[in-house]
DNA sequence: ACCCCGAATATTGTGTACAAACTCGGCACC
DNA sequence: GGTGCCGAGTTTGTACACAATATTCGGGGT
């Protein structure tokens, strides 16, 4: 039985690897509307339309309303008495968003050193390797884009050997966070990804040694390594209020 | 000197103060199914069917639908398939998730004693005060759902201090619990209500000197102080992963 | 007897019509 | 000239109708 209802705009910008070739509206909505916010297309502030998002993802109000409530909860979008505004990240906050990562991906990889298998170990090995196949040949940067996947894989590999859904849930959505302001304060540094790739190294490490401690120490230092610093900060000190 | 500060997720348990005795559809599906999750009406796994709850809280499928959105961003719903069923929280779980809430709100403290203001140091002082006077003339126990309250509005008076939308975001969604397994776990020993305000004292201490170590460490300790303990577990070890 | 296939049923997904609430602008009245 | 009220337009909220899909049960074939 074929589908011979291929919807009618079906090229857009939708490049999805949907298994049945089709997309459901609801998925269209919520991942077109979450890749504008955080690709930049939509800036902070503005006003989340229910019928121009409509529109644009081309289905109609209804998943692009559940894909808002979503959006919400995850903190990408916020209420704003009746309607609903694309998520403003000032500095502190992405700050604060950095510190709380250090402390849930540090828990989370506690957790994983205890439950952690064979595989999911093998798994992030070859991430790695992966990772520095990327760093090795041409000098450095110009895949970023290439490097924010395969970094994105192995933390997320982590989150999952916890077996926790209530862990990778809330590090999903400490997670979410317009790349526009990323990349601006951390990845403008080429040197970070070699660095950052020794840190997975010692988080394997740490993992396969099941020592949670250590597993905890490292991932919460590898997440504060990369916490953007103020544009207008020369060297140290300033809002270095973290540690333990 | 309950005007001004109303906390995004006050609502625990409260009762909704609805002005008019008019109440939208959308927030009586939303807090009627989160009440029956809560509450045990809706047991763990039980399945979430849209036409029934619509019919349960008086509204047509639509506003459940967007609920049900809602509830599986915050954990207390999940997605199976097509339909949604009620989150089970095994043990293991709960305990993941107080060692979350431990390292989340006890940087909320540190954020807290940065930012508080005189007024909400007032305010948590005299919350202090009224749970003394609720295990104070009665021996202990009976008052557990008015302790709840404000217990429940002294940490949420924290959260707010710290002026950080996500952190108020991801300690809500940490912080909703079925309260089925907390009573079972925790509050069965009465003479914690005591313990927990003393420590409610010391933070609001570590908050009001400005301490940020002091707060993190004091109130991260505060609610480790109050995680479930295994039912068959008699003593010490066993689950006790949990340090810093 | 067992397996596979198909229809009937139940449940969710989507679109749309309509209602309610807010906004903004103009006009009248003070 | 300023202020307040009222109405048109816009946007969100709600309900319902219909479509699509999963599920279950029954029948027929091997």
């Amino acid at each position: 039985m074929m589908p011979d209802d291929l919807s009618p705009l079906a090229e857009g910008l939708g490049e999805s690897l949907s298994l049945d070739g089709i997309e459901r509206p609801a998925d269209r909505a919520y991942t077109g509307i979450r890749r504008a916010i955080l690709s930049g297309i939509l800036k902070g502030g503005a006003h989340l339309g229910e019928e121009a998002l409509a529109r644009m993802t081309g289905t109609s109000r209804t998943p692009v309303r559940e894909a808002l409530r979503r959006l919400v909860g995850e903190g990408l979008a916020r209420d704003e008495g009746r309607s609903r505004f694309v998520a403003e990240f000032p500095f502190e906050e992405v700050a604060v968003i950095f510190d709380i990562r250090a402390r849930l991906e540090g828990y989370a990889a506690r957790l994983a050193a205890e439950r952690i298998t064979a595989a999911e170990l093998d798994r992030l090995a070859g991430l790695i390797e992966e990772i520095d196949r990327l760093s090795g040949p041409d000098g450095t940067s110009t895949r970023i884009q290439d490097f924010a996947k395969l970094n994105t894989a192995f933390h997320a590999t982590v989150l999952s050997a916890t077996r926790s859904p209530q862990m990778q849930s809330l590090s999903a959505q400490a997670t979410a966070i317009p790349l526009e302001l990323i990349k601006q304060f951390v990845w403008s540094q080429p040197v970070n990804v070699e660095r950052s790739n020794r840190q997975h190294r010692d988080i394997l490490d740490a993992l396969a040694a099941r020592n949670g401690n250590w597993a905890e120490n490292i991932m919460s230092a590898h997440i504060l390594s990369t916490k953007p610093v103020r544009p207008g900060a020369n060297t140290t000190q300033d809002t270095q209020e973290t540690s333990t």
